[in-house]
DNA sequence: GTAATAGTGTCTCTAAGACACTATGCT
DNA sequence: AGCATAGTGTCTTAGAGACACTATTAC
C-alpha cells in the first residue's frame, strides 16, 4: 500500500492530435487526491463475499487497523488510464488477469480522506472462487475474503467504503436480475445447478428451477461442454459461455410480480 | 472557463471522525488533474439536444475553438463533493437549479487531455426545455444547445468528449425504454401525448399509443393537474409525477421483441 | 359535416411463476 | 428399493404489440 515517491514530469505522449503538442502543465491551484477501489465479489460457500485489506497499524495513516477495500493512488506513471490502474490493483491482490470488471462510479469530497480533498474511481469485479489463491504479496495476513453481509452488519470500513460497497452490491444484485453475470462467478465447465445456486446466493432468495432453466438456455449463449460427474448422484451437463467478452441481457427481470 | 488561482490549504474539516484529525497532506508525488463535465440534454423542436461551449480562442489552451462539453477543474475550495461541482457547473451555464442529475462515470488517463494525466467525473442532467434562458453570463456566444444527431456525425468534440457523449446518449437511450425519465425533460404539466412524443424523440422510433398509456397510468406516478387546450383540437389531460426526486422503473423493456 | 388529435377495447404473444411430473445415478 | 438431484411439461398470469375503434374539439 506504501506509495512511492515518483519524481517524473507529467506525460504528454500522444496528445493534442490536431494540433501542436501543448507542454505538460504545472498546476497553479491545489488539486485533488485521485485513487482508484476495486469491490472484488466471489463466492464462497454459498456466500457472497468481498475482498478487504486491512489498513497499516500506523497513527500516521487514516483509519488504522480498519479494514479497507483494495486500492490506492493513481500512478500516472504507471497507469495508462483508469482501467488500468483497477486492474493493476486487482492482480497484486489476487492474481487474477482478466476478470470481469465494470466501473462503479466515483466518490469525491472535501471529508472522505482526512488527508484533504479526493476522488476515487470505483470499479467491481467478479472472480470465480475456485482456484483462487490470494496473492502471496508482502502482506497476505492484511488481505482476506469477508461476507457481504456480515461486513455490512458488523464492521465499519475505512473511509467511505461502507457506502461504497452497499453501492456495488445494489448496482450487483440489480443487473442479476436481468443479466447473466453469476455466470462470472462460478469456475467453468458449470452445471445449470451450479450457476442457479449462485444466482440465488447473490440474490439471497430461491429462484424456480424450471423458469431458471428456459431462461439460461433460450438466451442460447451457454455451449455445452460434457457431463460433470461427482456434484451429486446424477451427473448434469456442464456449460460454458460462448463469449465471455459480454454479459446477457434477458428481457425482463426475475420475479416482476414482487417489485414495484 | 478560466480558473482562478487558489492559494488554500487543503482543508480537512469534519475528517477523522473515528480517531484523532490528521493534517492535511502535500503529496510528494505528481497528481492527476480532476475535473468534472456534465452532459446536458433537453428535447428541443423534436430533437435530442445537448449544451455544448466553445473553448476559447486560444493556443495556449487544449482544443482553441473546439465545441466541448461543459465542465472544468474541481475548486476544492468551493465544491464539497463531486455532485455540488456538476450541479455549480450546470447552474454556471442553463441558471437551472434542480434537475435530474445522474453520474454517469469517469474518463481518465494519461493522454486524454494534452496537459497531462487527468480524470473527469461525468454527469448527466436531464432539463426541459422551455422557460430555459440560458444564463447571460460572460459570453453567451459560446454557449448553445446541438442535436446530438449532428454532434455525433459532424463535429469533432474536444478532449475525448464525443466518446463521453455517445456514452451519455446510450446511458439514457437504454435507461428510457424502462423507466420514465423523459418526464424531465418536459415542462410541467403535461399531456401524454406530449409525454409520448418526447419518448420517441429520445428513442429515435415510434410506440404504440394504447401500451404507452397503459404503462404510464398502470406505474401510477402521474397525478391530474386539469385539461391542456391549446396543443390540438381536442384538449388533453395534463399530469404532473408525483415524486420528482425517483424516476419509476417499470417492469419491461419497450418492444422486447426486437432486442438481443 | 371533415380533419385532427385524445383516448379505449380487443386480440395475440412472450416469457415468467407455480408446481407436478419424469429421469438418472448413488447407496 | 429408496433417496437425492437433474431435468421436463403444463397451466396460469402480467404486460407488451398491433390495430381497430370511439370521443371531443376546431374549422
Amino acid at each position: 500500500m506504501k506509495r512511492e515517491i515518483t519524481t517524473g514530469v507529467r506525460s504528454a505522449t500522444a496528445a493534442g492530435r490536431r494540433q501542436a503538442p501543448l507542454a505538460a502543465v504545472v498546476p497553479s491551484f491545489p488539486l485533488p487526491f485521485t485513487t482508484v477501489d476495486v469491490v472484488i465479489f466471489t463466492v464462497l460457500d454459498n456466500n457472497l463475499s468481498v475482498l478487504l485489506v486491512q489498513r497499516p497499524d500506523n497513527r500516521d495513516e487514516p483509519f488504522p487497523k480498519a479494514w479497507a477495500l483494495p486500492g490506492g493512488y493513481v500512478d500516472i506513471g504507471r497507469d495508462e488510464d483508469l482501467a488500468a490502474c483497477a486492474r493493476r490493483k486487482l492482480f497484486e491482490k489476487t492474481a487474477v488477469v482478466s476478470p470481469y470488471l465494470e466501473q462503479l462510479g466515483s466518490w469525491g469530497s472535501a471529508n472522505r480522506d482526512p488527508r484533504g480533498w479526493s476522488a476515487t474511481h470505483v470499479y467491481f469485479a467478479l472472480i470465480p472462487s475456485q482456484g483462487l489463491a490470494l496473492a502471496k504479496g508482502a502482506n497476505a495476513a492484511d488481505v482476506g475474503w469477508s461476507q457481504v453481509d456480515q461486513v455490512l452488519k458488523r464492521h465499519r470500513l475505512a473511509f467511505d467504503h461502507e457506502a461504497i460497497l452497499r453501492a456495488a452490491v445494489e448496482r450487483l444484485r440489480s443487473k442479476v436480475e436481468y443479466t447473466s453475470l453469476p455466470a462470472y462467478l462460478v469456475e467453468e465447465p458449470f452445471t445449470l445447478p451450479q450457476l442457479q445456486r449462485t444466482y440465488e446466493v447473490v440474490l439471497g432468495r430461491s429462484i424456480d428451477k424450471s423458469g431458471f432453466r428456459t431462461r439460461m438456455l433460450a438466451a442460447d449463449f451457454l455451449d455445452e461442454a460434457g457431463y460433470v460427474e461427482g456434484e451429486s448422484n446424477r451427473p448434469a451437463m456442464g456449460y460454458r459461455v460462448r463469449d465471455r467478452a459480454v454479459p446477457v441481457v434477458f428481457p425482463r427481470t426475475f420475479s416482476p410480480r414482487h417489485q414495484e
